[in-house]
DNA sequence: CATAAATTGCGACAAAGTTGCAAAAATAAT
DNA sequence: ATTATTTTTGCAACTTTGTCGCAATTTATG
């Protein structure tokens, strides 16, 4: 299915109205990298920051999108029912944001993790961070 | 070692001060949840905001704090030289953070994982966000 | 203890995020 | 298709969070 078909179908499932804002949220969030607050702001350039904030959050509240801790500051991308459900490494040097494909041996480990602590897992992340392959000669410290 | 003395010895090494503000700042770190960082300040209230952030930043870049996010804010607590290394579990409900003891193995795999994508790993971070034990009955839907 | 170097507090500022409310758009009803 | 009802949007004011320059204080050096 269309992303912008199943943003429809999730917004009508719980209520909510289908607007221009929300589909342009949508649309700017489908890009390959995941973005912070202001990159997204910037993107959505017609709509105001209130909408853009508030789109988020219900996006959020919806399970449309997810933030996730890339280095320093946190970005957003667009959840397992979007994309395909992965992972990240983040490089230190270069910032870079690589996504790692899904690894089932992986998911069932964390799993059983969170029932080995009486959680119901509703979801996950996991961040590498290090030097990706590119900036490895570069760099001596960090 | 006493985390005390330890801080004192990692900024030696790198030719920083040692100044009652750090120490302050790291005394405030050893409880045992991680804090945001509004509460860190508060829990510093001897000592300038501008100068909480100043340690922070510092600590950061000595690893001796690391942020994590968790669910809606990020959180900092003090990193695994300081503490044991683990992960996190974070209640969607209550909001409460439980500490998970290490796994070997999964620490092999993320290894494993990171030189298949020819990452130099540095560091990671795992989350898991569910229901805790306590919260399950208690929600119905979120 | 005196000197040099680094850190702190302060205040001013910039960026990020939130909120109330009237206008506009979306849905529901006729 | 029009109108009525409900939800969302933009705006502007505001709070919170984070940053910066600089003089006063503290720390390290000898
Ligand atoms: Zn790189
Ligand atoms: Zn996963
Ligand atoms: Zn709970
Ligand atoms: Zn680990």
């Amino acid at each position: 299915m269309q992303p912008s078909a199943q943003l429809e179908q999730v917004l009508k499932q719980h209520g909510q109205s289908v607007t221009a804002a929300r589909q342009a949220v949508l649309a700017a969030l489908q890009g390959q990298e995941p973005l912070t607050m202001g990159e997204l702001v910037i993107r959505c350039n017609d709509i105001d920051r209130a909408t853009v904030y508030r789109s988020v959050a219900l996006f959020e509240r919806l399970s449309i999108v997810q933030r996730l801790q890339a280095g320093w500051k946190y970005k957003l991308e667009l959840s397992d029912a979007f994309h395909e459900h992965h992972h990240h490494a983040t490089c230190l040097h270069c910032g870079q944001v690589v996504p790692l494909s899904e690894d089932p041996k992986l998911e069932a480990y964390l799993h059983d993790l969170a029932v080995a602590y009486n959680f119901t897992l509703r979801k996950h992340q996991i961040e590498l961070s290090g030097l990706c392959a590119t900036c490895q000669p570069t760099v001596g410290s960090l």
